[in-house]
DNA sequence: CAGCCGAGATGAAACGATCCAAAAATGGAC
DNA sequence: GTCCATTTTTGGATCGTTTCATCTCGGCTG
């Protein structure tokens, strides 16, 4: 054994016995129950600080079923994006004085479902997950259990709640911001999943944005999407495809910030300028598309927004909701420095 | 009362009654301990699974004290290299069969040891903490209650293990590149700790490498310590103070990989070639290091070993071992893009 | 065949809290 | 001073699991 034990930590019947009454009492002074007269709390309080007492979360939990803590299960932490979600769903758990537990599950499927048993089985009162890949069926099986929020997915279960952001709007509005500079020729990197296709998965909303707002600016001839991976080395490759092509696009819209990052370096490489020679945007506003050297106009899902909103609605589903809630926000644009009017463009549109 | 517990879940009792046998049994088949016989663990194992029975983990903890859970306490997520860290932890942690769960406590003390407590009151078999900014003697005060690692800062307990990387050396390391490449004029920029002055703080031990390795080359006459914040900000400002002087360095040493970013800004900003006509270093190897567009020289700590280093001695530690252990890493140089020799020197040294 | 042994199986007491119903104390009203 | 209605306080059951001491039962030994 280690030296862990050595002074073993009060119990509630440690403070009942040195304030002289029952646990009972003690109990009622803890959760300012009703029931318990000024002078028996002041006791109680006085003997507590005394021992320095506090109280076994997991033990409280196991008769009352609250443990006061709940847990926002992600794939991985590298993601900024996620980062941000996860510190909007703390500060509004730690608002109504609840505990946030992050759990880094891994990207497969058996791997998320796993980690959100043992999250069950460990106590927790609720749980956000942040695009999870699990199937919809399996997420309300969960929810029938536990209260769950999905965060970053786009659907609409009876049986949990959800948060997103409007994709298709912000593609709206990277098209828009390019073809007011004057573009005509913008190219989109798509995210290729492999298999699974499901209507409701951002990358697909998003391409989806971008074809309808390209179509709507008359430019539905001018559609150009390379199929790639959203990452960085999907967006230098893709960067590489274009600059091997005889026309190159004015204006390059990656759908995310890190496969911005990759289109970025190839065109550096090649001794291409960003913005005079050929725009570019991505979209989710990471931290470090405002820190690069050139900093990158994208779009902006104020991560921390959606965040807060999927704490309030857990911690309303924990208090006794039934109906589910599906929120989706609206994004906006954040114009920075690797987007401008083309090298020879007629800024008028026709 | 909320939807959510619909169908009660199956407890040890359902599956003992369900297999016809004690609930003792069940547990000792559950726990695969000593004393059952083949038919009867066949009999409790077909109901456990006919039950979808799954034991709860706080239950457990009670009477055991262990629930296979340790947690790690971090400021924030938005630091790259933590995420590192955590990753390293965490396959450790999955290695030996043990969850870990994130907790995001914020920067402050007082919160930090708050987060600490409650994690405890939650059940957790042990604490990784990384970069706390509580002292010895607070650490100590927790250590004696729960096994706990301290993670990326130097320090020598007797009552916890640590683990940090030899900035000493990494600070060197950067040195003598950039004397090597031919660099003298070497400027460090500085984070500067307004109020505790705490010897074993990274910061302090990179700026003794970085004054060291320049005496050391007799150089300490060109020593240029810059008092910032290591912050994209503070390296911004820290290299337009640069640009300003008449006589300018030929390399900056950003005591950090984020401060290098600012210092890249300000270089951008005002058309100064890198590497060309200033080298720049960072420290950290964070992620986007090797991501932007011109990808930066920096120190790898190599956080992914540091994590799996700190999750091992605390799972010795829950073990039993008794006594501290204390692991320092050695750093490694990644040379990349932003340094190179400068303008018009002579490569070799005197 | 009495006695012993050891492996298997079990009932009940923990663990640290909450919660319910019942007991004790308080305070008026008559 | 008795009686009733409140308020305070309490004992003990309970949550789901482990653990401990005990019990059973077949097989061996002598």
């Amino acid at each position: 054994m280690s030296s862990h034990q050595a002074g073993k930590r009060p119990t509630i019947v440690d403070v009942a016995r040195h304030a002289g009454v029952s646990t009972a009492a003690a109990s009622k002074v803890l959760r300012d129950a009703y029931g318990v007269s000024p002078e028996m709390k002041e006791k109680v309080k006085a003997s507590m600080d005394a021992l320095g007492y506090r109280p076994l979360t997991s033990a409280r939990g196991m008769r009352r079923g609250r443990t006061h803590t709940v847990a926002v299960v992600v794939a991985d932490l590298h993601n900024e994006f996620s980062s941000l979600l996860v510190e909007g769903i703390r500060r509004e758990c730690e608002r109504q004085k609840y505990r946030l537990l992050v759990a880094p599950a891994g990207s497969g499927k058996d791997a998320q479902n796993r980690m959100v048993d043992d999250l069950i089985d460990r106590g927790m009162d609720g749980i956000v997950l942040i695009s999870p890949v699990g199937t919809d069926e399996e997420l309300e099986v969960t929810a029938k259990t536990i209260p769950v929020v999905v965060l970053g997915r786009h659907g609409a279960s009876l049986d949990f709640d959800s948060v997103a952001a409007d994709d298709f709007a912000g593609a709206n509005l990277v098209v828009d911001h390019l073809v007011s500079l004057g573009h005509r020729r913008i190219t989109y990197i798509n995210h290729t999943t492999d298999g699974r296709n499901d209507a409701r998965l951002p990358e697909e909303v998003r391409v989806r944005g971008y074809v309808d707002a390209m179509i709507r600016h008359g430019l539905g001839d001018a559609i150009d999407i390379i199929q790639s991976q959203w990452s960085q080395e999907g967006g230098e490759e893709s960067g590489k495809m274009i600059l091997a092509r005889t026309e190159r696009p004015t204006a390059v819209f990656a759908g995310c910030d890190i496969a911005a990052f990759g289109v970025l370096t190839a065109m550096w490489d090649a001794d291409i300028r960003v913005p005079e020679e050929l725009s570019v945007a991505g979209f989710d506003n990471i931290f470090t598309t405002s820190l690069a050297p050139v900093s990158i106009t994208t779009i902006d899902q104020s991560g921390l927004d959606m965040g807060t909103a999927a704490g309030r609605l857990l911690l309303e589903r924990i208090d006794g909701r039934a109906e589910a809630v599906h929120t989706v926000l609206r994004p906006v644009l954040v114009a920075r420095k690797t987007t401008a009017a083309p090298a020879q463009a007629k800024v008028h549109q026709p």
